[in-house]
DNA sequence: TTGTGTTTTATTGCCTCC
DNA sequence: GGAGGCAATAAAACACAA
């Protein structure tokens, strides 16, 4: 590269500066920069507009881009802190502070928004993945107790059934259950394992099968209703949308509406 | 010293707002 | 229509390893 002085390279598509012998392009400007006393970088010149500047190039040799000092710098920033957007007058008073053109300041604050962008967004990614991790964390946990109670009651499960004797459990299932095609697999280990588990036995089971659930002292209310519904074989209305196959908790519902005097009567 | 990756300064083109 | 903002991009400046 020859010295000497500033031509635009016509293919250069920003209109960079070169230093050499051509003056085709050279439109000449001014000095954009007043650098520190002591530096001895040399300005650069921007804006095609501002580069024709005779007397200067007789005194200085100006190169290419050149960087802000550290103090315009640390002005620029103490700026964009107090406010990341430029308006006119503010521009131009910066300028003026540190010796530059606002050109020079509104591209500054435009670069610096753009990074601050860019720094944002890594944060939000890292924020929505430790979010992420998180979350996954504890599903994977929800998952694991979810296998283990599953793992308790087919053992529980398998325990009654090895006790009961089957003729037993046939006429039980005869004369007082609903016919069985029409109960979810999980419904008919509730009603045996609620049968083994309660402790007078006769107060259980009676005419009216759906008080099962209701008796107070169930095996499965409350803390266990969630499993179960989740329970293979257990459908719930919001995965069909129905109750028509027989479902036991639906008929537990239409009895309990039923035998409501008041309040439910809206559900009958 | 040199090759390469990153940062910084600046331009261009498009869009929006007044 | 002009001013200003933004995204994309170029290219110089810089950092650093081999």
């Amino acid at each position: 590269m020859e010295s000497g002085r500033i031509f635009f390279d016509p293919s250069c598509h920003s209109n960079m500066l070169f230093i050499g012998n051509g003056d085709s392009a050279f439109r000449g400007g001014k000095s954009v920069m007043n650098m520190e006393e002591n530096s001895n970088r040399r300005p650069f010149f921007s804006a095609s507009e501002e580069l024709y500047d005779e007397e200067y190039y007789d005194e200085q040799l100006p190169v290419k881009k050149r960087r802000l000092t550290s103090e315009q710098v640390h002005l620029l920033e103490k700026s964009f802190e107090t406010e990341n957007k430029l308006e006119p007058d503010r521009k131009t008073q910066l300028a003026k502070n540190l010796g530059l053109q606002p050109r020079q300041v509104a591209v500054w604050f435009q670069n610096r928004r753009a990074r601050w962008k860019n720094k944002q967004l890594e944060r939000n990614y890292d924020q929505l993945k430790s979010s992420y991790d998180s979350l996954l964390c504890n599903y994977d946990s929800i998952v694991k107790e979810n296998d283990k109670l599953k793992t308790e009651l087919i053992s529980l499960t398998e325990k009654v059934q090895s006790k009961e004797p089957a003729e037993e459990s046939a006429a039980r299932a005869k004369s007082e259950a609903p016919p069985e095609e029409a109960q979810p697999p999980c419904f008919q280990l509730m009603m045996k394992v609620e049968d083994r588990l309660s402790t007078d036995g006769s107060a259980v089971i009676d005419d009216n099968g759906p008080q099962l659930i209701d008796s107070g002292d169930s095996y499965f209310q409350n803390d266990y209703s969630g499993c179960v519904a989740a329970f293979d074989g257990v459908n719930s209305e919001e995965e069909d949308g129905s109750d028509d196959n027989g479902s036991y908790f639906s008929n537990v519902f239409s009895a309990a509406v039923q035998q409501e005097p008041i309040g439910w009567s809206i559900w009958s």
